[in-house]
RNA sequence: GCCGGGAUGGCGGAAUGGUAGACGCUACGGACUUAAAAUCCGUUGGGCGCAAGCCCGUGUGGGUUCGAGUCCCAUUCCCGGCACCA
């Protein structure tokens, strides 16, 4: 029996012989293996043993983000989905009933694009990609439930987006509104609030646009507060995911309230969370779109108002935010009256109030608010503080709680009662009242494209909005294979289409017109995790018996850029479809890890060196990057980064980044995996760092991993003889050697299983490997023996979700079934207690001596024995012990004066 | 500015308040080999020492404790997110 070659390494890539494994061809092998024994596959019931059908007790819903269906696959995008079929595979050792399904985010814009620039169609397109991943996921060894496949471009899903947004329309929930939305330039079409960063479109990266578009909506800020207060259900989740949604919900509590305009029948409605700061509103502000801007603004100010209400319009949020936060305003010409003590304030309009939250309108404090502060400051208007500062306060706006001044009936109250007072008082006297407010704004979902789920309503002249009938659905998208039909013209590309547009209204029968917008891909996957638990369910979206077995998702992984879109959005559409009486979970994902990125290393291109600066040649390449304009060698080596020298003699950049097609780092799984296996892909992947830092993949990661992998396939070959003559071991017996083994092994299933359900792979590797070095010493001085056999075949089990293919090679030797229908090994609590352990003696909280010790020994041997080592002997001296702490079979401080 | 997370050898990283550096990578030395690769053995935080052993060491400064990488206070830096949200 040879060696687990590694057949790049040897020059032997295409050999296949009988008496090595090579898993080259061994791979497929196994692979096949498990798809005719049904390995993954998602069972809700289970017979008994009276032949009885009921629920498995234990579930498990492994669930990794699906992806877009981009073809070939590298290892960055692999990391995850081999993360979710370890742990599928582990939980079906444990015995759970799991659900490890798979599906494609197949609508959108990648697809569209896609077919713009090669001339396909999208769905030509999607499926050729389809085809391709799914390739390489097999290949991979990751196994998935493919019955329950979920494919979102296709009606069989997307009639059920429309059925649950004709449920959200019959609750109120999707409505149709006129307003000034994001326009994306490049995309030609309207995005949500989530989908703009940084003022540009989150895909294209231009800079958006205002329009004012009716478009329709879904009130995702009815479940502002739950989606806010059952984020502290999720302990499972990360802090920093828990962290932005609550960032984004943007919760505050407050008060809404009143000001008369002065000579005006309008008054000015504000939100504040100050209202007891209201003594100090020297002046109002509007924001430029307000609706009483027009109304109220005198004669003398209106060409300067319209002026400033024009340039606000045209600028885009990146211009407003790039101006440096230099306060602008104009005033209107209008005072209004300070309910709380009669004072006439101005009324003035500047763009550093937001259109879009609260009211549009605030009172503005500057004693107690930094950018009022700037703006009466700049403006020469009045600052009163109505919060005392402490004497040493050296700023300007004091935002901090204190004693209240200058406000009345407020005086000498702090923040919080001062607040109650004042919504009393407000209350009391019909001014306004208390109000939380949220920065969270209702989802627009609609999208002026083709490769989308079309929206289910229609318009009709006499009926109005009428929507589609359920049992009309779906509403088929059209097959388009023109590309010029496709192309983004600024309104939806079907509204060129009678043959999909033209109908007859439900309600009146009479010619009407289809809604031509599609929906946002995002509702796509807002729900599909759902759809697994009943994929080819005809009539309707999921059995909510079904769904309630296996929701919600035990463990989902994906990547945190998903921490507020789509993340936020399936937490709202569980909540809905609870509230339907569709599933009983309200929450979707019981546990979220969000992996780190893989990175390859990438040739940033040739630069050239002069003195210590180096200068690049591909510009684009380093701003893309990140990397600074001027680097000097010391920079870039404290950085990661490496000059190399290529083989035409120029010097090249090279640094770590994350692996993507743009960039061309990228290791991609067919050729890697045909050459070097899938198992050592996985053990690289997995062993490199903890799965959710960012990790690098390196030729001498891959390296490790085969050593490693090599290491185990000798451990069995080498001795496959003797290891099947081996009889059983009797636990209870074990003596010396073989006691110490089997304490090793059942510390290491103990670390293994404890690993492997905190998601912690790396460490658990860490304890394979450990416990193979045991092993391997163990051998050299006791042979193949009973015991050992047992190990090597718990050894395999513990593997077998880290290298499938390998493992279940190995226990084929000495079982004739999957490694994956044995039950993961049982820990032994009693193995874990050992004969004897090794006593660490401090003297003075200093490690001055081991030595080993009878588990038996009492407390006043253990002492005694201490006291007699030389080392401590030395360092206690003749000076007076003034106490000893032991902690039980691990130390003993013995505490000395001076 | 605010919020979240960090800082440990040459590198990735381990350490329920109890031996800091598990496991691996790199590097170096050795065995095997005609040679190389692979494999195996050894060394690998710094300093002193022939050795036994000693001193220092987890960003920085304090504190709590018999004992601190771990807990507390302060501080610096790094990464991520948000940012005129009243």
């Amino acid at each position: 029996m040879n060696q687990y070659n590694n057949p790049l390494r040897t020059g032997e890539a295409n050999m296949v012989t009988t008496d090595r494994y090579n898993p080259h061809g061994r791979e497929p092998k196994w692979q096949k293996y498990w798809d005719q024994i049904g390995l993954l596959r998602a069972m809700e019931v289970q017979k008994d043993a009276g032949g009885q059908t009921r629920p498995n007790p234990k579930k498990a819903y492994i669930l990794v983000m699906f992806p877009y269906p981009s073809g070939d696959l590298h290892m960055g995008h692999l990391k995850n989905y081999t993360m979710g079929d370890l742990l599928a595979r582990f939980r079906t050792q444990q015995g759970y009933s799991v659900l490890h399904p798979f599906g494609w985010d197949a609508f959108g814009l990648p697809a569209e694009n896609a077919a713009l620039k090669f001339g396909v169609s999208p769905a030509d397109w999607t499926f050729a990609n389809i085809q391709q991943s799914t390739e390489s996921l097999n290949l991979m060894g990751i196994r998935y439930d493919w019955s329950r496949e979920v494919t979102t471009c296709l009606p069989d899903y997307y009639q059920w987006n429309q059925w649950i947004f004709l449920k959200m329309y019959e609750q109120g929930l999707a409505y149709r509104k006129k307003s000034y939305v994001n326009w994306d330039p490049v995309e030609q079409s309207v995005l949500a609030n989530e989908q703009v960063i940084d003022g540009r479109g989150w895909r294209s990266g231009a800079l958006v646009e205002k329009r004012e578009l009716e478009q329709w909506y879904l009130k995702i800020t009815d479940y502002a507060e739950r989606l806010l207060s059952d984020l502290d259900t999720l302990p499972r989740w990360p802090e920093k995911v828990k962290a932005m949604q609550r960032a984004w919900i943007g919760k505050s509590t407050g008060a809404e309230f009143e000001f008369q305009v002065k000579g005006h029948a309008a008054r000015i409605r504000v939100f504040s969370t100050r209202p007891d700061t209201i003594f100090g509103a020297t002046f109002m502000v509007l924001a430029p779109e307000h609706e009483l801007v027009a109304q109220i603004t005198t004669p003398e100010q209106k060409a300067a108002v319209e002026a400033y209400v024009t340039a606000a319009r045209l600028k885009s949020e990146v211009e407003r935010q790039l101006e440096d936060r230099e306060k602008t305003g104009v005033w209107t010409g209008v005072y209004a009256l300070n309910p709380a003590n009669g004072k006439e304030i101005p009324v003035w309009i500047a763009d550093y109030v937001l259109a879009g939250y609260g009211t549009g309108a605030i009172m503005a404090v500057p004693g107690q608010d930094q950018r009022d502060w700037e703006f009466a400051e700049k403006f020469g208007l009045e600052i009163v503080r109505t919060v005392q500062p402490p004497p040493d306060f050296s700023g300007k706006a004091y935002l901090e709680d204190g004693p209240a001044i200058n406000s009345d009936f407020l005086n000498g109250l702090y923040m919080d009662d001062a607040k109650k007072r004042i919504i009393a008082w407000m209350e009391g006297n019909g001014i306004g009242e208390g109000r939380v407010n949220y920065r969270l704004r209702d989802w627009l979902i609609s999208r002026q494209r083709y490769w989308g789920t079309p929206i289910p309503m229609i318009h009709c002249e006499r009926c109005g909005i009428v929507p589609v009938p359920y049992e009309q659905l779906p509403v088929e998208l059209p097959t388009l294979r023109d590309v010029d039909e496709i192309r983004p013209k600024g309104k939806s590309p079907l509204a060129a289409h009678p043959e999909f547009y033209v109908c007859d209204c439900p309600q009146c029968g009479s010619q009407a017109r289809r809604d031509t917008d599609t929906m946002d891909t995002f509702v796509d996957s807002s729900w599909y995790f759902l759809r697994y638990a009943d994929a080819l369910n005809p009539n309707q979206p999921f059995d909510p018996e079904k769904a309630d077995f296996w929701m919600p998702v035990d463990q989902y992984i994906g990547g945190v850029e998903h921490a507020i879109l789509h993340l936020l959005y399936s937490r709202f559409f569980t909540k809905f479809l609870h509230d339907i009486g569709l599933v009983q979970a309200q929450e979707p994902f019981e546990g979220l890890f969000t992996q780190g990125m893989v990175q390859g290393w990438t040739d940033v291109g040739e630069v050239e060196v002069s003195g210590e600066t180096i200068q690049f040649k591909n510009l684009e390449r380093r701003a893309k990057l990140e990397i600074p304009e001027t680097l000097t060698l010391e920079e870039a080596r404290k950085s990661g980064a490496e000059l190399r020298t290529h083989d035409d003699g120029t010097v090249h950049f090279w640094k770590a980044a994350t692996m993507s097609k743009s960039l061309g780092n990228g290791v991609m799984v067919g050729p890697f995996v045909r050459e070097q296996g899938a198992d050592i892909a996985r053990i690289t992947i997995l062993f490199a760092a903890p799965p959710e830092n960012e990790m690098i993949w390196t030729e001498e990661g891959v390296q490790g991993a085969w050593r490693f992998l090599n290491r185990v396939y000798r451990m069995v070959a080498e001795h496959l003889v003797e290891l099947k003559a081996q009889g059983d071991h009797n636990p209870a017996l074990l003596e010396g050697a073989d006691k110490n083994l089997y304490q090793k092994l059942h510390q290491t299933i103990k670390k293994a299983t404890e690993d492997i359900e905190a998601l912690r792979f790396n460490t658990a590797i860490a304890a394979l490997m450990e416990l193979l070095n045991t092993m391997g010493e163990y051998r050299k001085e006791q042979g193949i023996t009973p015991v050992y056999r047992h190990v090597v075949l718990c050894y395999l089990q513990m593997l077998a979700p880290f290298a499938p293919h390998l493992s279940e090679e190995l226990w084929h030797q000495f079982h004739n079934a999957s490694v994956f229908s044995a039950p993961w090994p049982r820990l032994d609590e009693a193995a874990l207690v050992a004969d004897s352990f090794e006593l660490v003696v401090q003297v003075s909280g200093k490690v001055r001596g081991k030595t080993t010790v009878s588990a038996q020994a009492s407390e006043d041997e253990i002492r005694r024995l201490a006291r007699e080592l030389p080392n401590v002997q030395q360092h206690i001296g003749g000076k007076e012990v003034l106490k000893e702490i032991y902690i039980p079979h691990k130390l003993l401080n013995i505490v000395v004066k001076g």
